[in-house]
DNA sequence: TTATATGATAACATATTTGTTATCGTTAGT
DNA sequence: ACTAACGATAACAAATATGTTATCATATAA
């Protein structure tokens, strides 16, 4: 029986990644994750995030499916118009 | 008399940036510098952290003194060790 | 003065993101 | 069946960040 692994599980496999990598993705699926549920729900689609934000739709969709990696200026420019920005905390600073 | 202006004054003058520019420039600038306080806070030299977070000394170079904009995951890397990340926040979360 | 450590920067190669334009498959509504 | 809107993606150009290596000017200390 071949055994399939969970996207979390694969990603968290020790073998795979290293802690630090591992962490580094952790973040940056959270980080996308409220990015895309500001949008949906703003009741945005990415074409009209695309207009508000002066960023490309098939960037958003590029961000928001993690093809790539946004650039802090980038994530800025969507996030402002959903009522969001970006700040530094510390690690310590719980959920 | 010719009339010099401050950099703030510069970045601030209503005819040289659009609204957004300034407020994505003062975000920037707002950024970089809590980056820059951590780490002189720590103690630590320039190449002291691009041991700690694996991006090279001209990379931190260039961020600190604002000539390149950084990526999301850089920015955490650089972070990481000092022990700050990044999140998401309410833009009406203020100071 | 000499030595050492610092941040900044030059020069170039490499990697990556973003823009641009177009289109695809899917879903929802008519 | 048709239309419209959606997110995803292909393909390529352009812009930008990062790595790499070396060096610079400055400050500090011996």
């Amino acid at each position: 029986m071949k055994q399939v692994k969970t996207f979390s599980e694969y990603m968290n496999d020790e073998e795979r990644v290293s802690p630090a990598e591992r962490e580094k993705i952790n973040f940056e699926i959270e980080l996308i994750g409220k990015m895309v549920e500001a949008r949906e729900q703003k009741g945005l689609s990415q074409r009209e995030l695309a207009e508000l934000s002066g960023v490309k739709q098939p960037a958003i969709a590029r961000l928001e499916s993690m093809k790539t990696t946004p650039q802090i200026d980038t994530l800025f420019k969507v996030l402002n118009p959903l009522g969001y920005t970006i700040s530094i905390v510390p690690i310590n600073a719980k959920k």
